[in-house]
Formats: C-alpha cells, sequence, structure tokens
DNA sequence: CCGGGTTATGCAACTAGTTGCACAATAGAC
DNA sequence: GTCTATTGTGCAACTAGTTGCATAACCCGG
C-alpha cells in the first residue's frame, strides 16, 4: 500500500531520479523506514507511470540499459497528498527477536546470547549512522518547516535504535547462563 | 518464517489448545508483537502437522466444526529451540506513519493532525493495557528465568508504546497549521 | 575489437500475509 | 422442533514482498 507514495516522495525530494538512483536512496535514507529492493522499485515505477502519476522524461532512449529518468505528474502530487491525509491504522507489528526471547522462556535460552550481541552492535552502528546524519544534516538553528519535518522522522529512528540499545543490553545482563557471573553474589 | 515458531511457543505456554484458542490468544498477548489471524494459523496448523511438529490430540472428532486439540512433539520443540537460537538478521522496518512524515514535509502537512492525534490515543491506549498486564502479571518480587524473559518481552512493549506517546505529541506540537497559535510568539 | 567489470533495467517464480467467504456443530429463543 | 446466533474450522483468491536470474549498454585494458 505504501511503496507507491514512498517512491512519489522520493522523486519529489529529488525530481528526475532514474530507477537506480531511487534504489540508492532507498538503501540509505528512505529506506531506513521504508526499504525496497530494486526489482520492487522498476515494478512500481512502471506501474506509476501507467497510471499518469509520474512520466519519463523525454529522452529518446527506448532501450534497456538505458537510464531512464521520471518526474512527478500533478496527479501523482495530489496522491500522496491525499494518502498522507488519509486515516490509515497502524500495521499490526513483528519482531522476530521478541518472539524469539518468549520461545526461549519455554526452551531455554542456550545459543542465544551470541545473536543478541550480534543485534546489539548493528542497532550500535545504526544508532551512530543515525546521528551522524543528524550531525551533518541538521545543525542546530535550523527552522524551516520542511527541515523540522525531517528532522523529527529522523529523532524517531534515533530513539528507536537508543531503545534497542539499551533493551539488548539489559536482556544480555539477564541471560541466566551468563558464565562468568560471580558465584557470591 | 516465524509464525510457526510463534504457534510452537503458544503451544508449549499452554498444551492442548485448538486453532481458536490460539487465534484468541494471538488476539491478546502473542499477537502484540507477531500478529497473525485465524485463517494463517489453522493453514499453519495443517503445515505442522503434516510436518510432525505438532499432532491433533486424540479425540474421534472427524469433522468440521469440532473442536480439535493440538500438542506439540518432540520434533516440534527441538525445532523451536534450534530456530530460537540460529542467527538471524533483522528485518527491515516498515512505518507508514514516518513515511507519511516526510512525505508530509514535501507536500505539506494538511489533514495530518487529525490521524496523528487519533494515533496517540491509540499509542496511549495500548500502552495502558501493557502496564495493566505487568501489573496483573508480574508483581515484584517474582524471579523465576521464565517470568523474568517474559517480563522483559513485555518492557520492550511498554518502551516502544511509551517512546511512540512522546513521539506524537512532540510531532503535534511541531505541526506549522495549529490554529491556535498565539500570534505574538 | 574483444573480454570482463560496472551501471542500469527488468521479468518470472516464489513466499508470506490478507481478505472474503463457506460450512459444520451447538446452544438458546420462541 | 426450527430459527438464529455463536463457536469453530477451513478453502480460495488476492496482494505485497523476496529471490534469482536475464539482458543491454558502456567503459576500460590489452
Amino acid at each position: 500500500m505504501s511503496l507507491p507514495h514512498a517512491i512519489l516522495t522520493a522523486l519529489l525530494e529529488r525530481p528526475s531520479s532514474s530507477g537506480l538512483d531511487l534504489t540508492r536512496r532507498f538503501d540509505r535514507s528512505i529506506g531506513y523506514f521504508w526499504s525496497a529492493t530494486h526489482q520492487q522499485i522498476y515494478r512500481e515505477l512502471g506501474r506509476l507511470e501507467a497510471e499518469g502519476h509520474i512520466r519519463a522524461l523525454p529522452a529518446e532512449q527506448p532501450a534497456r540499459g538505458q537510464k531512464k529518468a521520471y518526474e512527478v505528474l500533478p496527479a501523482g502530487r495530489a496522491e500522496l497528498a491525499r494518502w498522507t491525509a488519509a486515516a490509515q491504522d497502524p500495521k499490526p507489528h513483528r519482531d522476530a527477536m521478541l518472539l524469539r526471547l518468549r520461545a526461549a522462556a519455554v526452551v531455554g535460552t542456550a545459543g542465544l546470547e551470541a545473536d543478541l550481541r550480534r543485534h546489539l552492535e548493528l542497532h550500535r552502528r545504526q544508532l551512530a549512522e543515525y546521528e551522524e546524519i543528524e550531525k551533518r544534516d541538521f545543525p542546530p538553528g535550523e527552522d524551516s518547516a520542511q527541515a523540522r519535518l525531517q528532522h523529527l522522522v529522523l529523532r524517531a529512528g534515533i530513539e528507536l535504535e537508543t531503545f534497542w540499545t539499551h533493551w539488548l543490553t539489559e536482556a544480555l545482563a539477564g541471560l541466566p547462563d551468563a558464565e562468568d557471573r560471580p558465584r557470591g553474589s
């Protein structure tokens, strides 16, 4: 339901992007909260063009392997505005790590620790990346409406990663099979 | 990839449950971080039985509309333990509300406020529900390994909902089109 | 000029999840 | 006794996302 709107947003933020341009930006910024592969993006670009929401910039390169840049048409912008304002129920979460912890409560925590540590490291790295972006793109004093909204979205990413690093640290501390726990305490 | 393991966990937590029993518990507890509909659950119960991970308790009720209770077989418990300990990469997030905020940065925030308020209310309610569960099921002083792990999972839910209520409150405060904002400030 | 790497576009098949509906048994209302 | 609501099971079709692979142009070294 949302991939076309993610693409419209990305294409409005930076017009005349190609499929590969968009793919690269889905790997960096937009993809942090709406990931997509290049195959999905190409498929969706085709649909959006067929619906009249975007169009390929005329460059008379008809063939495959040739760069093809798109821009958003008024109908596409209108659709994005409509979707943004429309009421939407939050999708139910699915988090495999929480499920694994709950499973571990019945079948035991053996073997879990290594992957908890790995995830902790991944979340720490993601957090560092977000903080880097914040330092680079949102220096203090900036306050255009657009910048404030984008900063708010980034803050969500930062706070979520902060939560996960804390939570995983706590989980690791509470594992019963830590072999180096002092006996006497 | 994880629905069968969610079902195995639920079925180990409370054996000889039927499809509908499981569905109800997916609506309350397990479903908070791994939701599933009854259709998914029935389909998966069939697969798990075919694979020899669970079996229907013998009750010689052959027909449709008759309650059918399942239990986990040793092979199912082993599979759950294997899965719990196996390394798994975190799945990429998809959050429509963050995407909408980012879209609003380019097409404007008109019409967004109502749904932000609605989501805030939903998250507040979910948070209240989690806190109710915590008070009921995890009184202070409890410290079996199983209870600590389950409490940890619940804490994740509480902290995530706390984050969202804060974040949405901040987002609402920052919307540019608040009509009752004093002029002079 | 041709072989291999990079950039770029795209199809096809598969997997997981959702939506809509159907059907059987049972319990209580009238 | 039969009508209706509730409980319980389940199939089928659809939608979204993933995985694997194919193809074409271009660029650079030899």
